[in-house]
DNA sequence: TAGATTGTTAATCGATTAACAATC
DNA sequence: TAGATTGTTAATCGATTAACAATC
């Protein structure tokens, strides 16, 4: 029946959730009860009716005249992240970018626990990083099924990264989070979330040179 | 006049032209001399009209019949990204990921140049990184002026990225990518790009728990 | 020339904002 | 109760797609 058409949750509203999660967790931090959608946005930089259609998508979490019980909502999103269960990773490829990003605290707060990385390099092999040990790439199968790893973050170099995703496709992972300059494909059932870091590169240096082509633009024009 | 208004260039569309840009540069090393909007959008996953449309805000690149020349929309998508000038570059902090960002050639291949590290650490400042040496942080406002260095990467804690970007703000830099989990301020005239990598990583995590979020929506709504 | 493909206008689609009845 | 603020419908705005005359 019509009622149990769940519509699609666009990209953008997607975008917008870990910026709610994060804020209502620092009010509750400072024991803050109740927030309104409009307080939300006021500080967010959205509109209130934004926020509003926002968490609409996902259920009636608010109460007239009240707003949002912070702790509640705040756990609602925990939920809706994903957040409600610990997820398990591991990190292909321990140069300094892998290293970098076992060593980054937040993620565990967060619920995800690295449990190992992996690399082709014997002299990395066996050792051991912030207490996390680098095993050899080839037990990367059987160590994601017996452990039950969830996620798996590419930063092996570019060369190297379609053929770890093809790798990981034959694992139980559910989630690819790549950091090599190529969008990697995965195979189906697994959701590949790609860092291209030159492209966000690229769009400060669009921004930081924005003026320049519109007078660009406006002289062609004139002419 | 009116033809003199240039509209202002939506966020989507700069965060597809990284996307031409590459694909372009691709064809050029495979000598192919011309391309079709249409041939594009089918490789990169766009509608041809789309392109045109992106492409449209910047000039009239093509040629009916034709298509577009690859050497000239890729030199001409290059100015547009602001790569027709070398960028100096300097990275605040000189820990993992400040290295792990140093080390990565693809930023000055394309003509964004990294002078220096920056950091606090005594054992780091007089060390230097894959030839590229540490200074005190102390003297950085001096470097980017008499460098004029235009961009710096923020890779240092949480706790110290405002300080950071508030120093900078004193300085002659356009633009600052930041890499701390926070989204931080900076002085008028100076861009921001702030590389969020938890949000990412919760955005893989919502997609990964999409099905069962949907899932209890559907029975909420039954009962 | 005939075929191809652009630049651009018009139509559609989707996302954001505004408005307001419902209700705490 | 009166005031506040939600959930939700309607209006607006913007972005994407379709269509097609212009033209290489």
């Amino acid at each position: 029946m019509a009622s149990d058409e769940i519509k699609k949750v666009s990209l953008a509203v997607i975008r917008r959730l870990p910026k709610y999660h994060k804020f209502l967790g620092e009010l509750l931090q400072k024991n803050v009860e109740r927030v309104s959608s409009h307080e939300m946005g006021r500080i967010l930089g959205f509109t209130a009716s934004q926020i509003r259609q926002d968490l609409n998508n996902f259920g009636e979490f608010g109460q007239q005249g009240y707003g949002y019980n912070v702790e509640q909502l705040y756990n609602e999103l925990a939920k809706i992240l994903g957040l409600n269960t610990e997820h398990k990773m591991v990190i292909v490829g321990a140069g300094k970018l892998g290293q970098a990003l076992a060593g980054y605290g937040d993620f565990e707060r967060h619920g995800f626990k690295i449990l190992a990385l992996f690399d082709v390099n014997p002299d990395l092999i066996g050792k051991s990083i912030r207490g996390i040990p680098v095993h050899d790439i080839n037990d990367i199968i059987y160590f994601i099924n017996e452990n039950e790893v969830d996620i798996a973050v590419i930063t092996v170099p570019r060369e190297n990264a379609q053929e770890v995703a093809d790798t990981l496709s034959k694992t139980m992972i559910k989630g690819i989070w790549n950091f090599a300059p190529i969008e990697v494909k995965a195979g189906p059932g697994v959701i590949v979330e790609n860092v291209l870091l030159l492209d966000s590169l690229l769009t400060l240096s669009y921004r930081m040179n924005e003026s320049r082509v519109k007078e660009r633009i406006a002289t062609q024009k004139n002419s």
